[in-house]
DNA sequence: GCCGTTTTCGGCCCGACTGTTTTCAGTCG
């Protein structure tokens, strides 16, 4: 089992355990435990097979008892703890918990009262009117399951941190037209660029709290008005998309920002601390005991008050950021300015939308030193690939370019590359002589992804052994919210890959963010170069490179551990094939 | 179930909004 699958379960026995009236700490250490698994940069099964139970030891929130049930997992693919549960509470009741204004008590009694096992017997029981007859309950209540149902069955839950993006600008340029706004700042997973985002939280400071609530519900997109009170308000966008605003004092916009921000996790050991220090943290500041007033203005403040230094959002998953933090170990945070090229970029001559000249002044603009043209291989036919005969006519191409540019005496250069396809067999869609003469080599695969993960990894493994390669793009293929990750042991290809000098790809583009930020950190513990690349098919995708570096900021890269944050010079050095 | 600058036992983050129960529990983030 993988470490998602292993998260749902722990997650599952946490919501059953909480159907069951079960002690709601219980509740918590298994949806930490399930949460910590999820985020783990480590493949649990690895770490297991390689060390055994003491591979899994040290994990923090990763016990004695949730070990066990780990191991019991990886080694039965399943777990006995969690098949009893089910067997007292239908899974149907899993569904149910997912709908907006039911929670654990009420689900439980609509279970016990009228037998409701099923999200459709709900809805059944609700549009009878049998819902709100219960204690508890009234004829608003049920409106609003129906309501919860409707929107459970349309809307997606996660959005793409991209899709979110438009909507975020949007609401900060709408409440800036707000008499009296001071702040407005989306905070939440948003502002920790996590890849996919379940729903926006604007912070806002304002002379004038209930015009910016009045205001907040009138922006075009809002569908429906949730909730709307003094400070906090709650709309659902046609989209789908939930967002949320709190207007604060000023003197509390730090503490909000730190609190709203998240990590959940990481706002609970945050507020343990605090604790254990004296003082107690909420969304309103840092107090002492006594309730005096301590910090909160700031968000830097608030981490002061707890002896830390200010933490970037990304790194806010407890990953370990707070240890590192106390020992001012933090990563130094990755800055766009860092980035010298980018190493992936299609043109016109395979599926990209604009020519070598074009992408390359875009190129220019955004500051880069170099470009690297990275074309399809003839085996990717939809995208038109080149074959041995137009990728020589290409370097051609990018010789003049390149002379050109010199006699014009601009610093930007263009690198002779492809994107070659790896093989289902692990060879390469280029022949060796034609490799030999580029600049850089990317290589991808692009099909025959249904490979058991013995096979693929083998696969990408030959492919990094030719000694030719020097960036795996995409290792894992994945679209986020469209199509899975195939298989494959990525510690296995990352020590190929640290052999043969190969970097791997963190793909900017949102669709992907491939290797993600858990395969980053796995990157820099085993010292692989990750290339931060756009894959831009239009100049317009170019831009696309602040995901990556938020991306790679979230898998504590640094400066020295991005192969295009290196000079042409120290860059071609590096390139170099043995 | 987890964990330790107060602890191997006894704690475990904190507050807003809603609906319904006339004083608060449940839900959500």
């Amino acid at each position: 089992m993988e470490n998602s699958e292993i998260a749902r379960v722990f997650f599952e026995i946490a919501d059953l355990l909480e159907l069951k009236g079960g002690d709601l700490f219980r509740v918590r250490s298994y949806r930490n435990a399930g949460m910590v698994a999820d985020g783990l940069p480590e493949s649990l099964k690895t770490l297991y097979e390689d060390g055994g139970e003491d591979g899994l030891k040290g994990i923090p929130g990763i016990g004695e008892s949730t070990r066990t049930k780990i191991i019991e997992m990886l080694e039965t693919g399943g777990c006995a703890f969690h098949r009893e549960l089910l067997t007292e509470m239908p899974s149907g009741m899993l569904e149910i918990l997912k709908v907006s204004g039911v929670g654990p008590k009420k689900a439980a009694l609509i279970h016990k009262e009228l037998g409701v096992k099923t999200i459709d017997e709900l809805e059944k029981a609700a549009a009878e009117g049998r819902i709100q007859e219960l204690a508890g309950f009234g004829q608003v209540s049920e409106e609003k399951i129906l309501r919860g149902i409707k929107d459970l069955k349309s809307r997606t839950q996660v959005f793409k941190l991209s899709f979110v993006t438009p909507f975020a600008l949007s609401f900060v340029a709408w409440l800036k037209k707000v008499p009296g706004i001071i702040d407005i700042v989306p905070a939440g997973s948003y502002r920790r660029w996590k890849e996919t985002v379940g729903d926006l939280d604007i912070l806002t400071t304002c002379s004038d709290a209930r015009a910016v609530m009045d205001h907040f519900v009138k922006h075009p997109e809002v569908r429906e008005v949730v909730s709307m009170g003094e400070t906090k308000s709650t709309v659902v966008l046609k989209a789908g998309l939930q967002v949320d605003i709190r207007v604060l004092e000023k003197k509390a916009f730090g503490a909000a920002l730190q609190y709203f921000t998240g990590s959940k996790a990481h706002n609970v050991a945050i507020r343990d601390r605090a604790k254990r220090m004296g003082l107690k943290i909420s969304e309103y500041g840092v107090f002492r005991e006594n309730g005096q007033w301590v910090a909160g203005e700031k968000e830097e403040a608030v981490y002061a008050a707890v002896g830390l230094p200010w933490i970037p959002p990304e790194l806010r998953e407890m990953r370990g950021e707070i240890e590192a933090a106390e020992k001012g170990a933090l990563p130094e945070p990755l800055k766009r300015s860092d980035i010298r090229g980018d190493l992936h970029v299609h043109t016109k001559e395979s599926d990209g939308t604009y020519t070598l000249e074009q992408m390359a002044e875009a190129a220019m603009k955004l500051g880069y030193e170099y470009m690297a043209v990275t074309d399809h291989s003839k085996a990717v036919g939809i995208a038109r690939g080149l074959d041995e005969a137009r990728i020589m006519a290409q370097m051609q191409a990018v010789d003049e370019f390149n002379d050109k540019l010199r006699k014009q005496k601009k610093k930007f250069t263009v690198l002779k590359s492809t994107e070659v396809d790896i093989r289902a067999d692990g060879t390469l869609d280029h022949p060796e002589s034609v490799l030999r003469k580029l600049d850089l080599v990317v290589a991808s695969v692009h099909s025959g992804f249904s490979m058991s993960m013995d096979e693929m990894t083998k696969r990408v493994v030959k492919a990094i052994r030719t000694g030719l390669i020097n960036i795996i793009g995409h290792p894992t293929g994945r679209l986020i919210g469209e199509r899975e990750p195939y298989l494959i042991d990525l510690a296995k290809v990352m020590a190929e890959a640290k052999k043969y000098n190969t970097a791997l790809e963190l793909n900017s583009y949102p669709d992907r963010l491939d290797l993600n930020d858990s395969h980053c950190m796995l990157a820099k513990e085993k010292g692989v170069l990750v290339a931060i690349s756009t894959d831009s098919h239009s100049i317009h995708h170019l831009a696309n490179i602040e995901y990556g570096i938020h991306t790679a900021r979230r898998g504590w890269l640094e400066k020295k551990d991005v192969l295009n944050t290196r000079p042409l010079v120290e860059l071609m050095k590096i390139l170099k094939k043995k």
